[in-house]
RNA sequence: GGCCGGUUGGCAGAGUGGCUCAUGCAGAGGACUGCAAAUCCUUGUACAUCGGUUCAAUUCCGGUACCGGCCUCCA
């Protein structure tokens, strides 16, 4: 199956061509771990969950590494130690956990390594070295900077020119810098500040300079993918070309760079700057993880993505258009089956979700009418192997719509004993009260061939 | 201001130089059901705008309008 991806460095989609189809490598920004994690944080590893997924599929999961980062050094995690007191320690391990767990609950795949910046600090003191060397960085005033200049193609990922960038550049210009343009790779602490001992002092590394060490250590100095926001085109990937680039010449840093779409709120991004952000612990009491996955996976990575309660609310729905076609075939056996080769055309189609799904509703629709116990076996086992790539329908079919209670389904089922006696008497008036009564209490009844069933609105 | 991207039916959202047709939700009609629910069948409604290329454009090219992203920390 051949992948295409549209990469960002040349604008366009192009055929995946793995360096190594016996190691196909990827790396994808991670969080910064000093708050809990909102809906924009969620949307970016769920589509290279989708892509991971695919990957594994086509060039087999033991032939894939995927990284994602974990940033634990930053100005944010400081401003948030001296807001509340709290240990930078204490905050960097309970928003990593927050995190991890808002990840499992959406049924991401845990990334072969999860890096944190605090951990490569010697390989982020080496790179700087190198860089200097090469003559790509300079010293001062206790900075290290990279030196733009020095860079003939700098601008090059994010389609801008040094003038474009100088132009409307809003950037506070510390008079230490050669060129407004030149970024921190080092910069100095305080003593009450996080820090490390280096060539240059007691200090702390910039923000880009951690993926370029990390991905090199991890994934070498050439390696297929990179991916992240949008938002991290400019300044945070160029950056990250500028120094691997520079510190490894003849290398290429990453040859394919997927972007995701931002992620929305009334038409306007969702930022914990702008404040119009909600979190993804406080969504989710308000629907199932995996209606919020599937929500994502309803628009193109690529697109900015508007999140609305009412979406979130079809793609419940939706959910439970599948998992019914599920429930009524839970004693058919579940075998193992190949995907959809149609819902995996459309994923390695650079990533079409929308269109994987609509096959999705197909494959569900054969289901619901295959009519015999072979058929519906087969069916099954497509449908559900195809959804594993989309990393959905991964629950069981009576658990998603009764929860796992176990006091109030003997309470539903003595009502439900209760009003098959009415109807076999012909007492409809009560039996439709039993109903009535239930309804309002969020649980639905459905009479079949094989009795009464009951599920969660 | 510069650089990108978008504008598809009531809503969400794919896609295509011509074909009967995305798909889902909502709506209408029907089957099934004691009545429902679930499911199945049938069904209506669309390609921002103005030009150009073409036998043919929603689809390609250019202009306009509107919307959004980046240019500052940001997934």
């Amino acid at each position: 199956m051949q992948i295409s991806l549209y990469n960002t460095l040349r604008r366009r989609k192009e055929e995946f061509t793995p360096i190594d189809a016996s190691n196909v490598r990827m790396y994808v920004c991670g969080p910064t771990v000093y708050d809990r994690a909102h809906l924009g944080n969620a949307k970016t590893p769920v589509a290279f969950d989708v892509l991971y997924r695919l990957l594994r599929y086509v060039y087999g999961p033991e032939h894939v590494t995927y990284v994602s980062n974990i940033t634990d050094v930053d100005d944010k995690i400081l401003n948030k130690h001296k807001e509340t007191g709290k240990s930078i320690r204490e905050i960097t391990e309970e928003t990593y956990q927050w995190y991890i767990d808002d990840m499992a609950k959406l049924n991401v795949l845990a990334p072969n390594y999860r890096p944190r910046a605090t951990e490569y600090i010697d390989e982020m003191i080496e790179l700087v070295k190198l860089l200097l060397q090469n003559g790509h960085a300079y010293e001062a005033e206790g900075h290290v900077l990279f030196d733009v200049d020095s860079m003939p193609g700098y601008g090059y990922l994010s389609g801008r020119s040094m003038k474009e960038m100088l132009a409307g550049a809003r950037i506070e210009v510390a008079d230490y810098k050669k060129n407004p343009a030149d970024f921190i790779l080092w910069k100095p602490s305080s003593p009450d500040q996080p820090g490390w001992d280096s060539p240059w002092g007691y200090g702390r590394p910039g923000w880009h300079l951690e993926c370029s060490a990390m991905s090199s250590k991890l994934l070498g100095n050439t390696f297929d993918i990179h991916g992240g926001g949008s938002d991290l085109i400019f300044p945070h990937h160029e950056n990250e070309c500028a120094q691997s680039l520079c510190a490894h010449p003849g290398e290429k840093f990453a040859k394919y760079w997927v972007h995701s779409g931002m992620l929305m709120v009334d038409g306007v991004k969702m930022s914990k700057s702008l404040g119009n952000f909600y979190l993804i612990d406080e969504v989710l009491e308000k629907a199932p993880a995996e209606a919020l996955r599937l929500l994502f996976l309803s628009t193109h990575y690529h697109q900015p993505f508007n999140f609305t309660f009412e979406g979130l609310n079809q793609a419940k729905a939706t959910l439970d258009k599948f998992y019914n076609a599920l429930l009524r075939v839970k004693e058919v056996e579940t075998v193992k089956a190949e995907p959809d080769e149609r819902v995996v055309a459309a994923l390695a189609d650079d990533m079409n979700t929308p269109l994987a799904l609509s096959h999705l509703h197909e494959l569900a629709n054969i289901l619901n009418k295959a009519s015999t116990v072979e058929a519906q076996k087969e069916a099954k086992a497509r449908l559900l192997a195809s959804a594993e790539l989309l990393g959905i329908l991964w629950q069981d079919p009576e658990k998603w719509f009764k929860g796992g209670n176990d006091d109030e389904a003997a309470m539903i089922e003595a009502k439900i004993a209760e009003r098959a006696a009415a109807k076999k008497a012909k007492d409809y008036a009560l039996a439709d009260k039993i109903r009535e009564k239930l309804k309002a209490q969020g649980i639905i009844l459905e009479d079949t061939p094989q009795g009464t069933t009951w599920k969660k609105a």
